[in-house]
RNA sequence: GGCCCGGUAGCAAAGCGGCUAUGCAGAGGACUGCAAAUCCUUCCAGGCCGGUUCGACUCCGGCCCGGGCCUCCA
């Protein structure tokens, strides 16, 4: 089944033809580091990481461009917060999410561009809007031009006039009209700055994206993909200085937006104090577990982030990776078709995910390891699960746990173990039950006891 | 106010104009020294009101409810 997917340009489900069959080209707005990202940065990553990985299977050449934003108001002020500099900082962060996200299973991008590197290709950006008209610069900042672009808002669905009907924000005294947005703004000494043709200043939110975009994959490109609340203003505006500087009718082919996380069923945010950082649940759950809740709703809908959702993520990992567990050395197997339809028809994880289910099912009802098997290792594969070892996958143990190490537990089956062949099972149960107490689980098998950690 | 999403069984979550979605939980049974895991059987849906149709959870209209975005939040 060929892929289709939905455009959020059109508002529609489209056949995804790539602009060059050859080399499909994908960039995902990547995050502005200052902290530990928190559970709803992590989405996008997990979704667009499955794509990137169906991409992979069905086309020769793929690049995927994640970039990172290293300059921004909120970094200058955590960083004088931190009495750390800035380089520090975003360093530090970056380094950070790229080992959480890793953790989450999500491969790398092919390149991870960081916007303080593409400040000359920024600034050559602007001046190229400036000649063609589209921009314009005024006591020190330099402003798009948004009447100068004849369709602005086709994304958003907005026109010029809801714009600035709906606006909150005061509007700057410089601007030509009220919907016009800053390209580049000026600095401070104190704060952080380059040399530009309009003074030293910084560049504005939207301009990075274009600039790293257009260098690394060229003045159009196939998927463009983010959050959903970044389709106003961020991508509207990315595709207004795009279009407007190259003169081209698209920017990207497909906008693909993922939608929000709850917790708990509240919307997170940081006045309600109800967010997680990914760094901190990896403490205390897998890593695949989370991606498998972050996979469990299709990504366009909503998704609430529970401990009931990540227990449950865990209870089916433990059933997987359990008609695993004697799989030996798997046949090389292909991603079965039912995998690959689900998750053609606009990532449809939730589907993917039943037939892993059924394929589970039968590994089970067949008694042990084969065909279904690898069927089903491979076919977990495409969403980026299930490729680590069964019995580490049991052993797993969260950070802060002060339970018995594998060789206690070891320990404690041979002792039950003698307990049972001389018929005492007082005792035997008193072992099992202390080691249950303690969070390990016994399961008596015919070839042994084995067990795992709850 | 404008734009855009949703409302499916106890919970989570899909497809589909007629055929058991799926998983967890619940009930009964098998297996087990007892358990756990597993297997078998089974209960439980489609916000409300109309319309189209031989037939609607699925299409159309209205209503109710919930959510998101509307200048730097994935």
């Amino acid at each position: 089944m060929s892929l289709v997917v939905y455009n959020t340009l059109s508002r529609e489900k489209e056949p995804f033809v790539p602009l060059d069959p050859s080399h499909v080209r994908l960039y995902v707005c990547g995050p502005t580091v200052y902290d530990y990202v928190h559970i709803g940065n992590a989405r996008p990553v997990v979704v667009f990481d499955v794509l990137y990985r169906l991409l992979k299977r069905r086309y020769p050449r793929v690049t995927y461009v994640r970039n990172i934003t290293d300059i921004d108001d909120k970094i200058m002020v955590r960083a004088a917060e931190n009495q750390e500099s800035i380089d520090a900082l975003t360093e530090r962060t970056a380094a950070a999410y790229r080992s959480d996200m890793s953790r989450l299973g999500a491969l790398s991008p092919d390149v991870e561009p960081r916007a303080t590197k593409y400040v000359g290709e920024m600034i050559a950006l602007i001046e190229r809007l400036v000649e063609r008209g589209h921009a314009y610069a005024a006591e020190g900042h330099v402003l798009f031009d948004v009447p100068s672009m004849e369709d602005y808002g086709r994304l958003s669905r907005r026109s010029h006039d809801e714009l600035i009907a709906g606006a909150r924000v005061e509007v700057a005294p410089y601007k030509k009209d009220p919907a016009d947005f800053v390209l580049w703004k000026p600095s401070t000494d104190a704060q952080a700055g380059w040399q530009s043709p309009w003074g030293r200043g910084r560049p504005g939110w939207h301009i990075e994206c274009s600039a790293m975009s257009s260098a690394l994959l060229g003045e159009t490109f196939d998927i463009h993909a983010g959050g959903l609340d970044l389709i106003f203003p961020h991508h509207e505006n990315e595709i207004a200085q795009s279009r407007s500087a190259f003169g081209h009718a698209i920017m990207a082919k497909y906008w693909m937006h993922n939608g929000f996380l709850n917790i708990s069923g509240e919307k997170m945010s940081k006045s309600l104090g109800n967010f997680f950082t990914v760094h901190e649940l990896l403490d205390q759950y897998p890593g695949e577990v989370i991606r498998l809740l972050l996979l469990s709703a299709q990504y366009r809908q909503p998704l609430d982030f529970t401990p009931e959702g990540l227990a449950q993520a865990k209870a089916t990992l433990d059933r997987w990776y359990g008609a695993l567990r004697d799989i030996g050395k798997s046949p090389a197997a292909v991603v079965p078709q039912s995998i690959e339809d689900a998750l053609s028809d606009d990532l449809n994880t939730p589907m993917a995910i039943a037939a892993l289910h059924q394929l589970a099912n039968q590994v089970y009802q067949q008694g042990g390891p084969g065909l279904a098997a690898a069927d089903l290792k491979a076919g977990a594969g495409a969403l980026g699960l299930l490729q680590q070892d069964p019995e580490a996958w049991f052993r797993w143990t969260p950070a802060a746990a002060d339970g018995p190490s594998d060789a206690e537990i070891e320990a404690a089956i041979a002792a039950r173990q003698a307990a049972r062949k001389a018929k005492d099972f007082k005792e035997s149960d008193r072992i099992r039950d202390d080691l249950r107490a303690k969070g390990v689980i016994l399961e008596d098998g015919p070839k042994g006891t084995s067990w795992k950690r709850g």
